[in-house]
DNA sequence: TTGTATGCGTTATCAT
DNA sequence: ATGATAACGCATACAA
């Protein structure tokens, strides 16, 4: 300790320890931080000591914790985690990337996501992506603020996760199923999700599908429709018109009708939307703008149930994600992979569950009416 | 630079430098990070002159930056922010302070914040809290990792806001009004919000009043209600039927329910609900367990203009906040404190603007109809 | 249990 | 323009 430029540290061993007030006010008077040497110098111990009070289990007195911690409330004390993190390399930071469209789907996950992490002691230092393609950029920031894992709700490539591994960083992929990467991962099975929507379509005798996708580079909406898609082909029902959406009502409104344009005016038995949100809307449009019944004459689904979609002017058939689960089990496998390098990838999967709603038919017609609907 | 201990620094300045895959392979064999000492032994140059050429506008030849980039990319090398920050005393992180509740009305604000702040070059720390009581201890967490400044949606007392001060931390109270207090604050006027709305039901004859409150801490639905209530006041109108609820779908059915109830079983000429999320359960509890046709018999507004309130289904009259301007602001403004501190306290107050939406009759009842209905 | 000495990785100051 | 050196505030190995 040789900040002898500091009028406050120009005491010898032998000066007496000033009190808490003089140092207090002579600090402010240098305008600088109150730092683990006042505290030393106040409470009449060496720097380490007090270093050590700051340490759960640390061998310190009675006496000396006393003397210490006197002295640190007093000058209002707070160890500087900056400086921490250079010894320890940790930061207690996680850094969570998120694209904008996930926040606006779960508004609940960023908050949970934080309540786990938090849990741990460590906090979230939050990433956003408006584009997809920002994420190299938003990563070069990431590497700077040495976080001590990342939690990413967006589609890393090849490249991406391979510099997680070199730099050792732990990293958890959310809600994104990197298929054939070897990298940890929390996410719904979106593909099994859209099969499971078909399957349960078609059982109930709905023939002609459209749907209304995703946004186009989105991975967790791409994966529902392969799903889908394959389902269909196996059930050897014909191709479903696609039309493009980008997740929000006004595109569900757009997409049906665009869907009933490319069919010649005709209404298809089923849509499947990539989205509570635009399920709702097209609901809203089929209903209130077309005149036509649901789901008498057209079955809607989504997929997120979202709040919304159990409101009663919907009450929409869909597919939940169980993201209490979902977060909590981020959260859990980042520390597991902090606390212990080096371990095989894991992928925790979960299954969407079905939730039946009222805007899909989910029961064959009888013979009757299959023959009017033929 | 003594690092002797490492292999890779055994270097004097007569030796040659290593190349750059060489290097990169020792280093990782020592399982440490690289460094800014790493890229200058690479490059043939000082530490010094490699921590100029990261720094915008420092004094550097072209030459030796060319070396020391490359040298730079090749080891993947990233300045480290802990270091940084430990002698710049700029950590370039803003902490967030999100009550969950304002975190769910308002999905994007925590999206918009982030993207504001981006644009600085600083990044969020973000700390939600679960319950307001939360946030003592939550503010020990934010001293220690020495953000540049914070935002809070949340209430804060006095000696919270007066230990901003005395740590000569910036703060920006984000929502929220603290009436007396020389805070910065950027929020929209919840008190005219709930007059405006008062006065405009009222001019179209509304004259018995129900509230579905917010949650029992919440200072920005206790704001809208002092608003409401002074109006009714003023304009010599009863007392409103107030009941308690906590912003969610539900409570906004059970409150029309308890209002009702609590009315001898009459209903109310309009609803003020304080969120717009339970002025949905209001009325498709209204439209569809009690068969009351909104707006004819009973008016229902709420406060936010949430995406949902202006779908087909709903339509809702309600009240926006400006929350792009507000979150421009609240970035704006506390960037403002960071580069000149100890300015005056602001405040920049907006104005909410009214949503007419359809569930409120909003026009006086013609005579005949106000015999009627009287 | 306590104190001394050192290093974490950077920026800033000051010669050159 | 460049390099040597001193902070920044803390944790830790080691000696006492």
């Amino acid at each position: 300790m040789q900040r002898l430029a500091y009028e406050t540290m120009r005491t010898t061993k032998d000066a007496p320890a000033p009190t808490i007030a003089e140092h207090k006010a002579a600090i402010q008077r240098e305008n600088r931080r109150v730092t683990s040497y006042d505290v030393a110098l106040v409470a009449g111990v060496s720097q380490s000591a007090v270093s050590r009070c700051f340490k759960p289990g640390a061998s310190v007195s009675k006496h000396t914790y006393a003397r210490v911690m006197k002295a640190a409330d007093g000058l209002e004390y707070i160890p500087n985690a900056a400086a921490r993190s250079l010894i320890t390399r940790r930061s207690n930071m996680v850094a969570v990337i998120i694209s904008n469209a996930a926040n606006l789907f779960y508004p609940e996950a960023l908050s949970e996501l934080s309540k786990h992490v938090a849990r741990g002691g460590k906090r979230v230092l939050l990433f956003t992506l408006h584009k997809e393609s920002e994420l190299d950029l938003v990563l070069n920031d990431v590497w700077q603020y040495q976080v001590d894992g990342v939690i990413a709700a967006a589609t890393l490539s090849e490249a991406q996760v391979a510099e997680f591994e070199r730099r050792r960083v732990p990293l958890v992929i959310f809600n994104r199923n990197l298929r054939g990467q070897a990298a940890n991962t929390v996410a719904c099975d979106q593909y099994e999700a859209g099969r499971a929507l078909v399957s349960r379509l078609a059982a109930a005798g709905h023939r002609v599908f459209g749907m209304i996708d995703g946004a186009q580079d989105n991975a967790v909406a791409s994966e529902r429709r392969r799903g889908a898609c394959e389902r269909l082909a196996e059930l050897g029902l014909p191709e479903a018109v696609i039309v493009r959406g980008n997740f929000d009502y006004a595109s569900g409104k757009l997409g049906l009708r665009e869907i009933i344009a490319r069919s010649g005016g005709r209404v298809p038995d089923a849509v499947i939307c990539g989205s509570d949100v635009m399920a709702i809307g097209c609901l809203d449009c089929a209903r209130h703008e077309l005149g036509l019944a649901v789901p008498a004459q057209l079955s809607v689904a989504g997929f997120d149930a979202v709040e919304a979609s159990n409101w009663l002017s919907y009450n929409l058939t869909t597919l939940r994600h169980p993201m209490q689960q979902m977060t909590a089990a981020a959260a859990e496998l980042l520390y597991s992979l902090i606390d212990n390098p080096g371990g095989a990838a894991e992928k925790r999967m979960f299954a969407p569950q079905f939730v039946e709603g009222a805007t899909a038919r989910l029961v064959a017609l009888p013979p009757a009416a299959v023959s009017l609907a033929a």
